[in-house]
RNA sequence: GGAGGGGUGGCAGAGUGGUCGAAUGCACCGGUCUUGAAAACCGGCGACCCUUCACGGGGUCCGCGGGUUCGAAUCCCGCCCCCUCCGCCA
């Protein structure tokens, strides 16, 4: 959601920058126009209901002095029914109101590219080179399987497509990824481990911005009105939903490992072979509270923390800053961290850290108190992959595979596998 | 899932139809006193919306949503959450 004063005072910049995300600009006027109407409205309301508070009270007062009321009350219940109307009235703007506020994407900053799509993003920083195979690599598609470790055509039997069964080493590496990320984060850089819910209601879902627009992408348990959860953005930036934390507190670093579920509706075609589109995958997230002054400077911080795993695990990769046009709706600037895959010879998106300023906060009631002890502030919200477990092992799987079809396991993983060095068929 | 109890301000906790945005205590902030602190005393102390240059004014909120009434924290209906016991279960 974006900011009251900033649609009602610079509704022309909002158009513009609104349009620059590819949103439709009108509605902004419609906002305008609604917000405008429903001033008017109020303020006819209200001067109906101070009358009517006013006779009420004295009615009380005239009936302890046990005099007659009559009068008083055919003038309130005159009142009544026009408040009743405008009560009517008012609830339709504010419904009318609502639903386009929330229709609304994320304003970017000021430093992000300007563009339509992908084509306009900046790399920002290339870390890593790619390897130089004296053999000729292979997709994770044909390493896994043929290690016994990845089974798709399982994964398939059981659910569907885009369900994978990991077995042995497989299920290890994916385990060991996922605790490697945990600890590193827990124990360097100062999150906070939370295992939040992975199912989540309809209210989480608009306070991190995937509903109402996105419903499309999510799993919807039938019969109830709970979703499986896209990613631990959703439950874990919603834990202080409608709070008003200390500036004490402040920043709130969360760390969460979740499994993440998506119907990807309309990405049919795309990434179809193999681990790297499916819909059920493990994250790591990173989740940030912090005040509008110290948000690009978490930015920094919680991608620099991304990165960190990336160079642990020395994976080659870059950081790309995402144009206007390619960034999420909640966004006001994401950095993609990509990966290189030598079986895809590209470099592919493993994380995605995002600020999303005051965007998250609005919806979700997402507040602070000042040091100084004046009113609430909006809090602004960010957010990371660090990183999506299915991914990295794709990535680790590609980077370490040897001539023989074996993978070596990267150093800084090996104590999670009981001093094991490499993966092989046999494993 | 069944039975019972309960949801009131930052916390505790009164309040069962009108003068209740809500007693009281604690916490917090300011002041008096004090060399300083504590104690004591005095005062202040919720959120949101509309309006105002400002001072201020008005409206809404006692879990949520409806209803009864001139008037609801208080009565009625539905829902949600918490607690206790039973059932089931990892």
């Amino acid at each position: 959601m974006l900011s009251r004063d900033l649609l009602r005072s610079d509704s022309e910049n909002v158009r513009e920058k609104i349009a620059a995300r590819g949103a439709d600009a009108d509605l902004v006027d419609r906002w305008v126009e609604l917000d405008r109407n429903r001033r008017q409205l109020l303020g006819d309301l209200e001067e109906l209901k101070r009358r009517r508070n006013e006779a009420s009270k004295r009615i009380g007062e005239l009936k302890r002095k046990g005099e007659d009321t009559e009068d008083l009350i055919a003038e309130v219940a005159d009142l009544k029914g026009r408040v009743t109307g405008f009560e009517a009235e008012v609830a339709a703007v504010d419904g009318a109101l609502e639903e386009t506020a929330l229709s609304f994407p994320n304003i970017a900053h000021e430093s992000v590219p300007a563009g339509v799509d992908e084509e306009a993003n900046r790399v920002e920083r290339v870390v890593g080179e790619p390897r130089q195979f004296s053999f000729e690599s292979k997709a994770h598609w044909d390493l896994g399987p043929e290690l016994g470790i990845l089974d798709f055509e399982r994964g398939a039997k059981v659910a569907g497509a885009r369900f994978t069964a990991y077995f042995g080493a497989g299920a290890r590496l994916e385990r060991a990824l996922i605790n490697f990320m945990l600890d590193l984060h827990t124990s360097q850089h100062g999150y906070r481990e939370v295992q939040p819910p992975f199912i989540v209601n309809t209210d989480a879902l608009i306070g991190t911005g995937q509903l109402p627009k996105f419903g499309d992408d999510l799993f919807k348990l039938e019969g109830h009105e709970y979703y499986l959860i896209p990613t631990a953005e959703v439950p874990v930036t919603n834990l202080h939903r409608q709070e008003i934390l200390d500036e004490d507190e402040l920043p709130v670093k969360y760390v969460a490992y979740t499994p993440c579920f998506r119907a990807e509706a309309g990405s049919y075609g795309r990434d179809v072979r193999g681990l790297i589109r499916q819909h059920q995958f493990n994250k790591v997230e990173l989740v940030h509270l912090t005040t509008p002054e110290t948000s690009y400077q978490a930015l920094e911080e919680l991608t620099a923390s991304a990165e960190r795993v990336l160079q642990l695990l020395e994976l080659p990769y870059r950081v790309v800053c995402l144009s206007t046009g390619d960034m999420g709706f909640g966004a006001a600037k994401t950095y993609d961290l990509e990966v290189w895959l030598p079986g895809q010879n590209a470099y592919r998106e493993i994380s995605s850290c995002s600020n999303c300023e005051a965007f998250q906060a609005r919806r979700a009631g997402l507040r602070y108190r000042p040091k100084d002890g004046g009113k609430p502030r909006f809090l602004h919200s960010l957010n990371g992959s660090a990183l999506a477990a299915g991914r990295t092992l794709v990535a680790v799987l590609e980077n370490y595979q040897c001539e023989d079809g074996s993978v070596l396991i990267p150093e800084v993983l090996r104590p999670y596998f009981g001093g094991l060095e490499k993966i092989t068929a046999a494993s």
